[in-house]
DNA sequence: TCTTAAATATGATTTAAATCATGTTTTCAA
DNA sequence: TTGAAAACATGATTTAAATCATATTTAAGA
């Protein structure tokens, strides 16, 4: 469904959310302790959100990643889709073409349309509405 | 969430229940250019399913793999977990534990617990009640 | 200006899944 | 009783994802 990489991104992106700004910037090693992801794996991964505009960084001394107020209206299939690309995620769960009520698969009824379901989630939720959530104390953002 | 070879069990499995019984056996060949999957791999996984007695087969001429009436009441997680195992199914999307609503991670709502839903599904389905959806022309049997 | 700390770019290695190949055993039928 | 047709068992190869490593670029600060 995600893909190990898309899962880390999500990670370290909530992790920024959470814990940077524009004055407090974090390195890889840092964010890859935290969330416990191989660093040189999550940078390749960091690169890549910020290459696409979801994260931004600064080079050098003092540097690192953070988020822009504004990148916490990203809604998060935009992160996921910068990893894993369009396709991935629409995808019927016996594979055959992309999920479509209109044309379901034998199991589809199963998914109870859980998968169209789930991506139009994805859509519709932004970095700021898990914030909210969180700061309920209504679910836990996992590092493990 | 599951594995190819999952799906590909999925579909033979299924091939079977529609076109196999004690008299008509279906070799590896026949089945695996009906459902579109590789024979040898094919031949693994059906070997797998066989040895596990998820479905019936024979050696010799004239032989094959084929379902029995009572294999036809094995429900789909049965399949699969000969496949993927126990684990793979319940794993919470963001990987870090079991999916569990009493511990939801910060994906867990979006999903609306739709992974717990699914496989609780795939628990109460049997092959039969596939079989019944399909020829009630409701859903479609993917070969591609 | 020079050193150093960070991201960036790129490519190599490892690992697990998917796929292929081939020899062995069983059983049918002539 | 024997040859062929099938599953069965086992292992090799390929491929893609995950992971590691390292040289390059940029910018802060002394
Ligand atoms: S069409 Fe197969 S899961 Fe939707
Ligand atoms: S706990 Fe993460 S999806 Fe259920």
């Amino acid at each position: 469904m995600l893909s190990n990489s898309a899962k880390y991104a999500l990670k370290a992106v909530l992790y920024l959310s959470l814990n940077s700004n524009e004055e407090e910037k974090l390195m890889t090693k840092d964010i890859s302790e935290k969330i416990n992801v191989p660093k040189s794996y999550l940078a390749k991964i960091l690169q890549d959100l910020s290459r696409h505009g979801v994260i931004a960084s600064s080079k050098g001394p003092k540097g690192g990643f953070y988020l822009h107020d504004n990148n916490k209206k990203i809604s998060l299939i935009d992160i996921i889709e910068v990893i894993d690309g369009k396709q991935r995620l629409s995808s019927c769960i016996l594979g055959f073409h992309e999920c479509d009520s209109e044309n379901p698969c034998v199991l589809h009824d199963i998914m109870g349309g859980a998968n169209n379901q789930f991506v139009k989630s994805l859509e519709e939720t932004t970095l700021e509405d898990l914030i909210a959530d969180l700061s309920e104390g209504s679910s836990v953002f996992p590092v493990d």
